[in-house]
DNA sequence: TTGAAAGCGCTAACAC
DNA sequence: GTGTTAGCGCTTTCAA
């Protein structure tokens, strides 16, 4: 009555009792020598089966993870924040991600580390052997960074390039022309650019190539940084007051999401979009509800980026090298807000 | 030159080699002797410390969850299906999950396994020792889960209250009373109550509510099951399209997310909301993004709701008992859709 | 105060 | 064809 209480998962050594058996050989029967010429009579082996069968023997992972250096386990780490699920954004990238460990038969670890106390926590936390491979949404500069590139866990960045780091990003360069052109060809001439206030690696390169080319098309453009949340700091209000034939007609956002909350942020102000201004996003990301706004913008594969960086990612685990950057194509699409 | 190259991550060995002391010392050294009289003299210790971090020693959790039989991973199970982090449900429950999970320091697993192809790989997944625990969101009745209830794995439901299994629900016949009394209060008298393909055990407990409570304050009720993606079948377009004397007013959508699908399957039919009909839903999940349609609906504490499956999971994994259901309250918000 | 032994579950390599 | 040995990194128990 009372041993079935305590019913412990069975080991390989319990399957190799009831077969009557040594370890080894039931380990061999169940999963087959690999090169070792070790094999096992079929009779030795329907006993070791059936024993397993009987107990409902399944090998414990942890003990496999310790012998063979490898958990199939693969992390996500946002950079120090908290990982948002309702952001579109990372919604997307979760699935690509989930996708694609899926393929590779690996399971997802997600670390959404907010608060974790110190950099050398979040550091241990990361290299200490529960993941074979880490995908890294890059946020502006990290400390964290620098310990993991010298560590020698594999890892893969996504969105943001990083130095040293292999990273699946998108067209920045080919989304702004995208957009320019996009403006100028609707009638605009004086342009916002609102970048974002960590600077992250892609929206500087988006920037700079809208800044770039600017000047060739006939835009004038105007460059601010928002606060993190994506509200309008008062200079921002300043200028978007200012009167009409002076003020900007247009507004790039550097990304949807801040998109979304400046469009919100100028309907609270009374200004109407797109009669008053037009605004464009990056990102694209498909939203399962109709929003009220439908934003123009660039639409970029973030789950095959997501994706793909798992691919690089078991690439570089098993041994592999991979290209530094691997870039995404990307394309416009036209909404009701410019 | 060469030896930096394949740099391994150091061990307590390495450490107590260049502390010049024995592998268990360093490691008391370094942890702190627990129950067990074995002290280390503070010279011993600094030596130790010291050499720790000179070559940058951490812990080693997969050696520590095999001997420890603990891996402070907790797993999460949406039943079969792909987890689709666009799912705005889905989301609030990642974060809560992840939220607590941070709160108690447990790493945060997600089982997306939408085509894991048996019941037994998925089983062996989620007993193979990765995770002390998991929380589950049940859907309708799954054969994974007899297989759970017979292991040893420490398990919490959210939203479908499972028996036999420690559940985290909320309110739902508060929720289906609140929408009926609002229903009423509106001025409706036919309804229709679209529930789930699945059924879930929360939809029926919903449904089994509603139904019971209408005739006493007036209401008649009619029932159809949706598409599992949310969309019409052609009964439900026929019963929409009835003559206005004879079709419900509103509509009681088991949940937010087939509400919203409803709502975009009217709009293509040209029939106008609140106009035509009232929609109401059940779930009340935040939105990052302003809808085109502000549903009126349950706000139920969803967040709240995963946070406290982490609470009670970690109860349970380190022995203690817990209630059977929790159930949290639920609120009516008004929307403009009803 | 420190070291030695044992064991968590498993398997590659080499006996027999 | 099958058993033995050894070791992945760590800690608890006991002996020195």
């Amino acid at each position: 009555m009372k041993k079935s209480l305590k019913k412990q998962k069975p080991s390989m050594r319990d399957v190799a009792r009831l077969a009557g058996v040594n370890r080894v050989t039931a380990s061999v029967a169940l999963n087959g020598s690999l090169r070792t010429g070790t094999r096992v009579s079929d009779a030795t082996r329907l006993r070791v089966v059936a024993a397993a069968k009987e107990l409902g023997y399944t090998p414990n992972a942890i003990a496999l993870a310790l012998r063979g250096q490898r958990t199939n386990i693969i992390g996500y780490f946002s950079g120090y924040e908290f990982l948002d699920a309702h952001d579109p954004f990372n919604a997307v990238i979760l699935n690509g991600l989930q996708r694609s460990c899926h393929m590779h038969r690996q399971d997802l670890l997600i670390f959404g580390s907010y608060q974790r106390n110190s950099v050398e926590e979040v550091y241990a936390s990361l290299v200490n052997g529960k993941i074979d491979g880490l995908v890294l949404l890059p946020t502006s500069h990290s400390p964290v960074l620098d310990q993991l590139l010298q560590s020698h866990l594999p890892i893969v960045a996504v969105a943001n390039p990083v130095p040293n780091i292999a990273s699946v990003t998108v067209d920045d360069l080919t989304g702004s022309r995208l957009l320019a052109e996009y403006l100028v060809q609707k009638g605009h001439q004086r342009i916002l650019y609102r970048a974002d206030a960590a600077e992250h690696t892609s929206t500087r390169r988006r920037l700079k190539a809208f800044l770039g080319l600017a000047p060739s098309i006939g835009l004038n453009v105007q460059v601010s940084h928002g606060e993190s949340s994506g509200q309008l700091r008062p200079e921002e209000v300043t200028i978007l007051t200012a009167p009409p034939d002076v003020r900007p007609t247009a507004i790039v956002s550097w990304a949807d999401s801040h998109a979304y909350v400046l469009l919100e942020s100028l309907r609270a102000l009374g200004i109407r979009v797109p009669d008053d201004f037009s605004i464009v996003g990056f990102d694209g990301v498909p939203l399962r509800i109709r929003p009220a706004y439908t934003l123009t913008t660039i639409r970029a594969p973030w789950e095959q980026v997501a994706a793909t960086a798992v691919d690089l990612l078991m690439d570089l685990i098993e041994g592999g090298k991979v290209a530094q950057e691997t870039m995404l194509p990307v394309e416009l699409v036209a909404g009701d807000t410019a």
